[in-house]
RNA sequence: GACUCAGUAGCUCAGCUGGUAGAGCAACGCCCUUUUAAGGCGUGGGUCCAGGGUUCGAAUCCCUGCUGAGUCACCA
């Protein structure tokens, strides 16, 4: 590795850490590093009246240094958060040799690096508990710097903040940015309480293909992909809707997935490229008892997350407190636009569209235009937990028609905060009407509408078979995340959101460029101008890299004996 | 896919109508035994995203590209 493509703090590092060997310390020990405390136990445990915790082990990264002669703070950071330690040269160091004070701690360590220490718990002037540090570990160095993040009174300076680096280096954002770990904890924590949900009430968790030969379920652009083996084309999930029906044929009353799904659309604030959705689907019921199940799950949650109902989102307080509002489509557009567009036909509907000047094209059906009045004038409205229901047929391909209305369908989507966070219907168990609806979106597939759906006839022929009345759910786990973590980005609740991946440029060995004639000791003032690659170097004008090596060597003040022009030529002929 | 904005030291950011690059933190050296955005004195550190153009002269103006963010389009 050449040291001109580091940085000096990074080369400062190296350094240290062959100063490390040369004193027989490893810097990276292989054994276990045995602790008795986190540093939250630590904080809930030491009574300064008591004077107790007298022989703690912690582990941790050194976050901060105040070092100040013969002795030091420092703060360690464990996975439960960041406890202060005092280090004192001669309580580490009781005998003649200072070193593992004066030159490993002062010296020879960063912000970054990884140690163990032992010692004895107190409280500071200033009222901190510490650790009294006896003994020190070194468990890992660090080579790179951290950013240094700062905090007063909740105030927080040189905030680690580019949003590229943080999603590409999600590692360092958790370590440096208060509050990232928690939202990740939330995550997991409102994925577990569903399940604990779910499984209190008998439903059985389950696995369906990713790898699918028909991506159903949904309509969207999907992922594709190739099996050798069996020369055909995959398609990543789109949805698992059908896999999870097909069970509930095969005998099962309540199934659920947490599924990832893949799709391959625009990505933006609310949209990444493969996704979390957790579907349930439960037998004998219908989406009436399901708006109700969903209610109670989701008061659960921030109950469990916030052991309260009303949230901070944004600039708004949301109540999950049941129950939630519940309104049927064509009511909810009756509310917002005065027009009640029930029993309208296509073109009476499309007349409604140009009078609310909404944006149309020929390819929308009834249930697509009523879709896009919803959309447009009514569904940011919705801000406190509703219940839409009652969907048109056309855009529901997979829900049982509605009791008291064909036209419309069993379904109801949950709105929170202006987004749909949350789908559910009656499911569509009739297998000749089924078969009819996806012949219908075909229809419309061939009329343009490129989000309409494939048909699986395998899915047609299990309903052909009997399938019990059933009430199914799917909610988007990373929007309910964002919302129960007051998260405004998908980005801010994906550990590592999809990003266009980084260019790396694999530089040529050093002997590629010793072949061409150039002397040694230039090889990385070439590199250092910008020419990683022997080919690359082979374009440029032998004018130009000879005023560029000789201005180099001058500004930096290398000292080297500058190549004639001439010996430039020779070495790019 | 369209438009807008941004990219300067390890991090956060200044840098005016073009004139050889600045700060704070971090780093390095020295001082300091209960500090906490520790402090004091000193030092080093930059292909100003890349490539072209205009100019005597470009971080700065123009064009192209790369990367990211935002808005829209798309999106069961």
């Amino acid at each position: 590795m050449s040291t001109l493509e580091l940085s000096e703090q990074e080369i400062i590092r190296r350094k240290s850490l062959e100063e490390l060997n040369k004193l027989g310390i490893n810097a990276y020990p292989a054994a276990e590093f045995k602790t008795t405390h986190l540093s939250t136990e630590i904080k809930q445990e030491f009574d300064p009246a008591k004077d107790n915790l007298k022989e703690v082990v912690i582990a941790g990264r050194i976050m901060s240094r105040r070092i100040m002669g013969k002795a030091s703070f420092a703060e360690l950071k464990d996975a439960e958060g960041r406890i202060q330690i005092y280090l004192n040269r001669d309580d580490m160091c009781p005998g003649e040799d200072k070193t593992l004070y004066n030159t490993v701690f002062k010296k020879l360590l960063d912000i970054g690096d990884i140690i163990g220490v032992k010692g004895f718990i107190f409280q500071t002037q200033m009222g901190e508990t510490t650790l009294h540090v006896q003994e020190m570990t070194i468990l890992s160095k660090s080579l790179k710097p951290l950013p240094i993040v700062k905090e007063k009174d909740g105030k927080v300076y040189d905030a680690f903040s580019d949003p590229e680096l943080r999603y590409r280096q999600r590692y360092v954002d958790l370590i440096v940015n208060e509050g990232v770990k928690d939202v990740f904890i939330k995550r997991t924590k409102l994925m577990n309480s569903m399940r604990q949900f779910f499984n209190e009430r008998g439903y059985l968790e389950v696995e369906t293909p990713i790898l699918q030969s028909i991506p159903g379920g949904a309509a969207a652009r999907p992922f594709i992909t190739h099996h050798n083996a069996l020369d055909i084309p995959l398609y990543l999930r789109i949805a698992n809707e059908l896999y999870l029906k097909r069970l509930i044929v095969g005998g099962f009353d309540g199934v659920y997935e947490f599924a990832k799904d893949f799709r391959n659309e625009g990505m933006d604030r609310t949209h990444n490229p493969e996704f979390t959705v957790m579907e349930i689907y439960v037998a004998y019921k219908d989406y009436k008892w399901m708006m109700d199940f969903t209610e109670e799950m989701v008061e659960k949650i921030a109950l469990d997350l916030h052991g309260k109902t009303d949230l901070q989102v944004g600039d708004k307080t949301i109540d999950f407190k049941r129950p939630f509002k519940r309104i049927s489509i064509l009511d909810a557009i009756k509310e917002h636009t005065g027009i009640d567009v029930s029993g309208m036909n296509e073109e009476q509907l499309r007349a409604v569209c140009g009078e609310l000047e909404i944006e149309i094209d020929d390819s929308m059906g009834k249930g697509k235009l009523i879709d896009e009045i919803f959309g447009e004038k009514c569904e940011g409205n919705y801000i406190q937990p509703t219940f839409i229901t009652d969907y048109p047929v056309e855009m529901s391909p997979l829900a049982k028609r509605h009791r008291d209305n064909p036209e419309l369908t069993e379904r109801f989507e949950l709105m929170v905060n202006g987004k749909e966070i949350c789908n559910a219907y009656s499911e569509l168990n009739h297998p000749i009407d089924q078969k009819e609806r996806f012949e219908e979106q075909m229809r419309l597939s061939e009329k343009g509408d490129d989000e309409a759906m494939f048909i699986d006839h395998d899915f047609v022929r299990a309903l052909e078979y009997g399938m019990p009345p059933t009430s199914g759910m799917g909610i988007g786990i990373d929007r309910l995340t964002m919302l129960m973590t007051n998260s405004d980005s998908i980005q801010d609740v994906l550990f590592f959101p999809q990003m266009r991946p980084e260019k790396r440029i694999v530089p040529d060995s050093d002997e590629k460029f010793t072949e061409l004639g150039i002397a040694p000791e230039w090889v990385e003032v070439i590199r250092k101008i910008g020419f990683s690659k022997v080919d690359a170097l082979k374009e440029t004008k032998p004018s130009k890299l000879f005023q560029d090596l000789c201005g180099y060597n001058k500004k930096n003040k290398l000292g080297l004996k500058n190549p004639s022009q001439d010996d430039v030529a020779a070495w790019l002929a």
